[in-house]
RNA sequence: GCCCGGGUGGCGGAAUGGCAGACGCAAGGGACUUAAAAUCCCUUUUCCGAAAGGGAGUGCGGGUUCGAGUCCCGCCCCGGGCACCA
């Protein structure tokens, strides 16, 4: 491929942002322009350096910034590093490297490789959530979440993982596995510290509304948060007046319903409910539940368990006795961690009478209880007692009506529960921040603000002290120290921080990276918040967006930032798989096994044999119907798809490799070409060099083949009518297609545009100045050397984007396409102004349209100004 | 099981209810070249036809409409998330 010298010009440009510091955001911005925030979830700087995956969205946002500059906006694009974290940890305790070496190592080469790629941040305001100047502050907030009461310790069951040494956070355990490693987990009750989410758990529910967030990320966020609304209903216990066992249920409605009643293994009523012929085996059953894990737990769901109490509860609304069990279907740790069990409006209820012979009782017409629980809505029956009777209600009616009466008698009240859990905040590791905790006597005391930052201290061992707690405890003489305020011996908090602490706030830090005063000004943050567009994984669906949320609304409670809600758009880029692959499968005997025989697991179906998979290149390949089958045996079918990268399947594609094949601006200009930014969307080498192509097309228009310099066909000379369309129609294209971030549209109006202006001779300069301006987002390096060569000094970062002058693609003559009976059959052109009257005369003489009129009586005439004739004949 | 996305040429993908397949890749043909690469030009949804032209066509089946890839109803398949939360 003879190519434009893109090392060369890739290096210049970017040695020229670095020394003109070109994008850097001034401390005091000219306030008279608006501004705009965008930015990009910073990285976990690991040891593999970037993959394809970061450039996509870093792209975007960058394309964004940089558009936003020439419209005149103050942009913050900041970049930085989420720094603390296992990988570093393991890899200190394999190899004895401090964390922070091996941290600063990475940061650098993911730096390098950002820079090689052209964005814009602004470094200067780069930070590491291992800074000390940084996690100062994040200690600082957890003072404060720990002073409004929203920070408490608690003994409670943990994911314990052995093989890590340490405790997982519920969302880090997947099938019982730890997500990092997959290593098997065990519930194993410690003192850990706990972070009150379930008190925003409202707001942060109610605030999802306002946000131009994807549906999907914030219907996710709704599950997660799980709000249900329901009653607490008090059930005495027989034989024991006054004692009594709370409920928690969303159908009161159901109560005639209830058969019996559940309490979660672990629930304080346990042992007073049970009949001492019973005590046995539910001690027995008790003990067994505790040692279950979750995987257990969710391995076990099909076959429900339980036992009989031998003890019974008085329905409130009917005065019946109804036996009480113990299962594990029910959690102590949701609602009440009791139940009133209604097999037949509820299909785990169902299932667990089915399995002990307890009877189902409808109250709800409109199902077949005999085959299944009926959920729906219908009409009440068998709801009635002496005291009240929901008879012949509808569901939501009778709901109502029995919560009012529960109420007036004191029997229950109206409840609002959610899924979600308090946030486990600890963790039993080095690599992370220190709480500035101290214990006085036991009774955990905060530092006060001035004794931060609590420097994390060096270590002699990485390992975890096995007992569960932190390396960081077995460092006496760290652990031990005195209460500034009385001189009191104190021990230290050896926990640390989970990862997601630092990255719950960084947005912030970016405004005012420097202050060591506080975490940010609060003018610059009143300028600067909210992010007005966040880019990223949607593997932060949850967690990141909703822990961050969170400490955004407490830092709102607390006065420290203006805004409730912390990213006001937010935008998921897709992932990208590896190279479309196919893959053919054989049998032990070398014979072809076609695809759809094989199983997930590449083993045939049926036999269940493992097969050998062989990657078969395109060219042996053919469709057949919705198939593809191999080219020698039309009937082995092969398959064909794209697979996530990974080392393993040797699929990875390398972003440096890329850089030095095609160029930095052939890598930003393919992810942005590939499809829409939100799509999975498989690489493609061949599509990498299409846009290459297309960046040397567009060399070639400006500069002369053997000297590089200024092409001779660019002239001084005035545009015709047709080229400035050609512009303007591209301008238009472009500025809307980057305002809906839809960069592939985009990229190819500009193709159509260079298609069209390299034919032109002489190529007008002002048709095509424009044009190196609305490239310069998407291949800014390119643009840049195309700028000076036309003749400018200095950067273009700051030139003012070009205007649209729609004046220009006003047409004299259009072509209207005519139908008959929805059919194309011709076009005509017609003035642009032309009479409708006019337009339809000429579409029904239309040679092409004629015949197919002939004989036939016009029933009607469609037609929708400048753009279609529909002809109805019948 | 439930909740979101999504199914359009050989491939990635375009199409405010109004010309389906923009743009790019791949493939085929041609020009340039001693030759190759690079570059440039042409063809390329499919079927019938020498052509002109005509038929079919956006996962499947219905519907609304002058007109449906787009809207509505029912299904199938793929991807993601959640999954004893009462």
């Amino acid at each position: 491929m003879a190519v434009y010298p893109f090392a060369e010009i890739e290096k210049k440009w970017q040695r020229h942002w670095d020394e003109h510091k070109t994008f850097r955001t001034p401390d005091e911005p000219d306030r008279a322009r608006p501004k705009f925030y965008v930015l990009d979830m910073f990285p976990y700087p690991s040891g593999a350096g970037l993959h394809v995956g970061h450039p996509e969205g870093y792209t975007a946002t960058d394309i964004v910034a940089r558009y936003k500059r020439m419209k005149g906006f103050n942009v913050l694009h900041p970049m930085g590093w989420d720094a603390f974290g296992l990988p570093a940890e393991n890899y200190a305790l394999e190899t004895g490297t401090h964390p922070g070496v091996t941290t600063a190592r990475n940061i650098d080469r993911f730096r390098a490789q950002l820079k090689a790629l052209g964005f814009s941040y602004d470094w200067d305001r780069e930070v590491a959530t291992t800074d000390r100047d940084y996690y100062r502050w994040t200690q600082w907030i957890f003072l404060k979440l720990y002073e409004r009461g929203l920070a408490y310790q608690a003994e409670v069951p943990v994911n314990w993982c052995p093989a890590l040494g340490t405790v997982l956070a519920n969302e880090e355990v997947i099938d019982g596995k730890s997500e990092r490693g997959g290593h098997p987990v065990v519930r194993k009750p410690m003192r850990q510290w706990m972070l009150k989410i379930t008190e925003y758990a409202e707001r942060l529910l109610k605030d999802l509304e306002a946000l131009d967030w994807p549906e999907s990320i914030k219907e996710m966020q709704r599950n997660w948060i799980g709000r249900s609304e329901g009653a607490e209903v008090d059930f005495e216990v027989e034989g024991r007046p006054g004692e009594k066992v709370r409920v928690y249920t969303t159908r009161p409605d159901t109560l005639w319903g209830a058969t019996y009643m559940v309490l979660a293994p672990e629930h304080p009523l346990v042992d007073a409910l049970t009949a001492p012929a019973q005590r046995d085996a539910v001690r027995a059953y008790r003990e067994k539940a505790a040692r279950k894990s979750d995987l257990e737990r969710t391995e076990l769901q099909k076959v429900k368990t339980g036992v009989f109490t031998g003890g019974h509860a008085v329905n409130p609304v009917n005065r019946k006795a109804i036996p009480v069990w113990v299962a594990d279907y029910v959690l102590i740790s949701y609602g009440t961690g009791a139940i009133m069990a209604v097999p037949a409006h509820d299909q785990r209820d169902y299932e667990f009478a089915r399995q002990f012979d307890i009877p189902v009782v409808e109250v709800v017409s409109g199902g077949d209880i005999s085959k299944t629980a009926y959920t729906g809505d219908g009409v009440l029956v068998n709801s009635a007692s002496e005291w009240v009777s929901i008879n012949g209600l509808s569901v939501p009616a009778a709901k109502e009506k029995i919560t009012r009466w529960l109420e007036g008698q004191g029997l229950g009240c109206r409840k609002v529960n959610y899924k979600l859990r308090d946030w486990l905040f600890s963790r039993q590791r080095y690599w992370g921040e220190p709480f500035p905790v101290i214990f006085v006597d036991g009774r955990p005391q905060p530092l006060p603000a001035e004794a931060l930052p609590l420097v994390l201290p060096e270590v002699e061992s990485y390992k975890p002290s096995g007992t569960g707690e932190s390396p960081l405890a077995t460092i006496e003489s760290w652990v031990q120290t005195t209460d500034p305020a009385t001189g009191q011996p104190a021990r230290r908090e050896t926990n640390t921080m989970p990862q997601w602490a630092g990255s719950c706030w960084y947005y912030l830090r970016f405004i005012d990276p420097k202050n060591g005063r506080a975490a940010v000004d609060p003018a610059k943050e009143r300028y600067w918040m909210p992010v007005d567009l966040y880019v990223g994984g949607a593997e932060h669906a949850v967690l990141h967006l909703l822990y961050a949320r969170f400490w955004h609304k407490v830092l709102f409670d607390a006065g420290v930032v203006s805004t409730p809600e912390p990213f006001r758009k937010l935008v998921n880029q897709g992932m990208i798989l590896g190279e479309m692959e196919y893959t053919l499968y054989r049998d032990a005997r070398g014979h072809p096994v076609s695809a759809e025989r094989v199983d997930d697991n590449e083993c045939e179906q049926g036999t269940g044999e493992k097969l050998q998979a062989e990657r078969v290149a395109e060219e042996d390949i053919e469709k057949q119907g919705d198939a593809f089958v191999y080219r020698v045996q039309p009937n082995v079918r092969v398959s064909a798809r794209s697979f996530k990268m990974s080392k393993s399947r040797g699929n990875v594609i390398n972003p440096d490799e890329v850089v030095r094949l095609y160029g930095a601006d052939s890598l930003r200009l393919y992810e942005m070409f590939m499809g829409p930014l939100e799509q999975v969307k498989p690489w493609s080498m061949k599509g990498v060099e299409g846009v290459h192509r297309f960046l040397n097309r567009v060399w070639r228009l400006f500069t002369a083949e053997e000297t590089g310099t200024l092409n001779g066909e660019i002239a001084p000379a005035e545009p015709s009518r047709e080229q400035w369309r050609a512009l303007h129609a591209m301008i238009k294209k472009v500025t809307e297609d980057i305002e809906g971030m839809r960069f592939n549209t985009a990229i190819a109006a500009m193709m159509e545009f260079l298609n069209d202006a390299q034919k032109w001779s002489p190529r007008p300069r002002a048709a095509l100045e424009p044009f190196v301006l609305l490239l310069a987002p998407f291949a800014p390096h390119l643009a840049e050397e195309l700028w000076s060569l036309l003749g400018h000094s200095g950067s273009l970062a700051l030139e003012p984007w070009p205007a649209l002058n729609e004046a220009f693609l006003v047409e004299d003559v259009v072509e209207i396409p005519v139908q008959v009976n929805g059919k194309l059959r011709g076009r005509i052109r017609v003035p642009a102004d032309a009479k409708q009257q006019d337009i339809l005369a000429a579409a029904r003489a239309e040679d092409s349209v004629a015949p197919h009129l002939a004989g036939k009586t016009v029933r009607k005439e469609i037609y929708i100004a400048g753009r279609l004739v529909n002809l109805v004949v019948g």
